[in-house]
DNA sequence: ACCGGTCTTTCACCGGGCGTTCACGACCGG
DNA sequence: CCGGTCGTGAACGCCCGGTGAAAGACCGGT
């Protein structure tokens, strides 16, 4: 039953996506998406922090079935990517696991070491 | 009727294993695990405590026969130590018993260890 | 109907991650 | 000294996902 049902306000971090309202804030500021990504993002948001497949993901913002070789999910993923770290510079949103889907998850950019320590400038 | 199935996670003191959403979260923190080196995780922590030879890792995790002189086991091994240690630095998981295969435990590392810290100063 | 813009789909290219395998060395028991 | 076992680094081909852009669908204004 859980498709893109639209409804209450989804809150992370950095973000506040209103699906009724089609409005997503980032740090105040409005976003401007487009229908699909709004969806996609909807979906991704409201299964933060777990691994969500291309399947399930094309199901819940496509009402379809994803059909092989259909690259849709990345391309759109793609655009969020680009106007989210636009809107958050220097946090990672969506995630990619390779061989099973993309995870929300807002994350300070350090993909490389997925656990650095934050030492910055403590040092006197 | 997978809603409630999905929650199938495996957890360990510092581990949590979600083998359907191929997600590994240690102390909270994703790892990014790829396909085998998740099966081989799974697995292992499936046996949590025991030995397991290679022959039966290899028939879980790759869904086939070992053969003579394949390595696999072990170099998938080793990248699931470093990932682990990494994540979870002072704990040993995976344990070797010569002969005969791997046990999966988590225990504390030796504390005459000293440990090398691997900051590289990615200075922002 | 025409037009211009936005949104969506699709295609093609390519870099990087992933899985496999090999090679070398350490270690140990016989 | 030799053979077996395991750790470890690296090479390599392949496939997945990142990415840019073209093509098509949609829509509102005139």
């Amino acid at each position: 039953m859980e498709t893109a049902r639209q409804g209450d306000a989804l809150r992370t971090a950095q973000l506040e996506i209103r699906p009724d309202e089609g409005l997503v804030l980032a740090d105040g500021r409005a976003l401007a998406l487009s229908v699909r990504e709004l969806h996609l993002l909807t979906a991704l948001a409201r299964r933060e922090g777990r691994v969500v497949s291309r399947a399930e993901l094309y199901a819940l913002a496509w009402q379809g079935v994803l059909r092989n070789g259909d690259r849709s999910v990345d391309v759109y993923v793609r655009r969020l990517r680009v106007k989210l770290e636009r809107a958050q510079p220097g946090w990672c949103f969506i995630h990619t696991h390779v061989g099973f889907g993309y995870r929300f998850a807002p994350e300070p950019t350090a993909p490389a070491r997925s656990h650095d320590f934050h030492i910055t400038a403590t040092a006197r």
